[in-house]
DNA sequence: ATGGTTGCAAACACTTTGCACATGA
DNA sequence: TCATGTGCAAAGTGTTTGCAACCAT
């Protein structure tokens, strides 16, 4: 945790970000989360952990983090954001319709595809978001709509 | 535009749905649309063509004409939903993260890897989205945040 | 005739903004 | 010290809900 702390500390100041206490926190619940949290989650991350901070601060937080390139936002057909820490974002979801459940999918190769529409489009592919829908294996044996 | 009518009407009592104005109207503005459009965009179509029909009946329609797979809901993460007509959904985008631009990424060969999560997870994959987000070609040419 | 559809108002959820105060460097 | 970060209140979007009136079948 003290280790922890110190490489919260030392990608804030690699991003020229002062050191507060709720950037320490919305990073260390980005990366105790393995999976992509909304700024609910950390809210509840931060509160368990004795963090205070509102709301408001958390969403700022968020975006300051995005915008420096250590958190990316995502989208799974929620109709809100979630967020996932930078080091861990290069991978996919599976987000059951039925539960919401969500699991990685790892193993893309679409940067042959990126690639492909650079060249083609003269486009700067910078990243890219890849997302399956569908039904989980629990779901399949249980009426729609019944989530677990 | 009769023979666009026709077709509309079918497609809607072949997923047991009345046939209304407004929903002839929002089949229509999909179909009209080569890119994703948002509700405001539907709103404004229906206002072009002289068709009445309030925003929360937008949103009904849309949400109705997804569940019988008409409409498919996708996030750019603009923070709002994006549909599309069912018909010409197996695609992507690229989106422009300087001017918002949205084009069209045609053939992608994720099908292979929908079938590797099916045997791995046991998940039923139903659909996918995958985005790309960079910069194109006329913003690579501008300074950033400068849309045309 | 009648059950599904719509309009309007209101509520809701997520996110941003303004401003005064507090805090890290 | 002083620019930057934060809390609180308020506003801004996008979306859903309740209910009475309406309309397609």
């Amino acid at each position: 945790m003290a280790s922890v702390q110190h490489d919260c500390k030392k990608e804030l100041r690699n991003v020229d970000l002062k050191v507060t206490p709720a950037r320490l926190g919305v990073l260390a619940a980005l990366e105790a989360s393995n999976l992509p949290i909304d700024i609910s989650a950390v809210a509840q991350y931060l509160k368990i952990h004795r963090i205070k901070a509102d709301k408001v601060t958390i969403f700022r937080v968020m975006n300051v983090l995005t915008k420096k390139g250590l958190a990316n936002p995502i989208e799974l057909n929620e109709g809100k954001f979630r967020y996932e820490y930078s080091a861990k974002a290069d991978h996919h979801h599976f987000i059951c319709e039925n539960c919401s459940t969500i699991e990685d999918v790892s193993d893309c190769n679409i940067k042959e595809l990126e690639k492909d529409i650079s060249k083609k489009k003269g486009f700067l592919v910078k990243r890219h978001s890849l997302e399956f829908f569908g039904i989980c294996k629990k779901c399949q044996q249980l009426p729609p709509h019944q989530s677990i």
